[in-house]
DNA sequence: GTCTATAATAAGATAGAC
DNA sequence: GTCTATCTTATTATAGAC
């Protein structure tokens, strides 16, 4: 049987042979890792998944990663980073006590919202007993400034008489961290059994409203 | 080639063949399986290790379940039940309205507490969008006892004029079981970044108490 | 640094005897 | 109803050319 293709192939080259730019190709993988391990936990991410989200080839991830836990690992150190990156700009010791309290809770409630890939990453680690994260210490000392930013509005509130004296910041911050995660992290559970969605922007205001008004008046003299 | 067995095998039976117990063997199973589960994950869990955990084998979870997914969704409904159940059983009703609500908490904190693989396995149903809940009207049936009786205590402490009037029940259970979940769900992540033991019993009587304050603060008139 | 092809292995599901 | 052994497929990871 005669070849039937023409003799002179066009000169379009039908696989376009990437172009070598290595830490756009890291950054790719990355946030391809970062949706793909969040939509499917750590065990269930598929490294083809992965793949096939890039321009780029599973050989390029295992050449810039090592391994599936590696590329994990920089999900979870890219996600806190960015979280605590914007918290450390928002310069509340230029507000009064309850209102630099206010804009944290309104920014945390914000951030958790917008930020689905991290709180489903986050719990996802949870699952996996933090054990990943405790090998981070990057991500320890990035949350360090949390902390003390709620110490030093509390303790300026006792001063003027605002607040009352003796609540602990670290307690505060996971007072405000847990609704504005859970409203996020247990979205899906929440809504199919009451029946409700949690996504619709007059229940997220009235949340949000919520949070502020718990938050001052738990920690109002 | 001649057998080289023995002519008489002893009597002894080398594999002790399971006594026949159909529901005990499904139980046995299904509790293995809660532990896996709330362990791995939905796609960590291995049904060899879930066959492990158990008296019997793999090829009874296929007997009996017929899937792992249809085992997984046995769980959750298992998880769900009882916590629904033991809620239900509360009697808050004969309390006045404030004592109504803080041994509503502290229930709430208790059993979240007590009950760490129902909250690994929600969290875990979450990550998978409650693609699986969805599927169970058992468990939304179950879960609307909770909303009622917060209603009826939040109409009662407004009537004798102890509560704010407007608040919404399912808005409280919110607030609410975010703080009692997320101290657990999120115990291993929150403990490793800041440096705490949230398992601690000290710290656990004071967020106890502080979910309890915050909850009544925000009720009260 | 990038590609395709494949090795090695793990895991869900089932067959078939008793 | 219960058992062991196995089939089949999917997935992590790597080899080796360019």
């Amino acid at each position: 049987m005669p070849d039937t293709k023409p003799v002179a192939e066009p000169a379009v080259r039908p696989r376009q042979p990437r172009k070598n730019n290595p830490e756009k190709t890291r950054q790719d993988i990355l946030l391809a890792a970062i949706h793909e391990f969040a939509e499917q936990g750590l065990s269930g991410a598929r490294v083809d998944a992965i793949a096939e989200r890039t321009s780029t080839s599973k050989r390029m991830i295992y050449y810039y990663f090592g391994s599936k836990e590696q590329l994990y690992l920089a999900v979870l150190e890219k996600l806190y980073g960015d979280i605590r990156t914007t918290e450390a700009a928002l310069r509340l010791d230029e507000l009064d006590p309850q209102a630099a309290i206010r804009r944290l809770v309104e920014f945390t409630f914000d951030h958790h919202d917008a930020n689905v890939d991290f709180i489903r990453v986050a719990s996802i680690e949870n699952i996996h007993h933090g054990e990943h994260i405790a090998r981070s210490p990057l991500i320890r000392s990035l949350s360090k400034s949390i902390v003390t930013q709620i110490a030093a509005i509390l303790a300026r509130g006792a001063d003027v008489g605002a607040f009352r004296a003796g609540i602990d910041p670290l307690d505060l911050h996971l007072l405000i961290s847990s609704f504005c995660f859970f409203r996020v992290s247990n979205r899906y559970t929440f809504s199919t059994i009451h029946q409700v969605d949690l996504g619709e922007p007059q229940a997220k205001a009235r949340h949000r409203e919520m949070i502020c008004e718990a938050v001052i008046r738990y920690i109002r003299a």
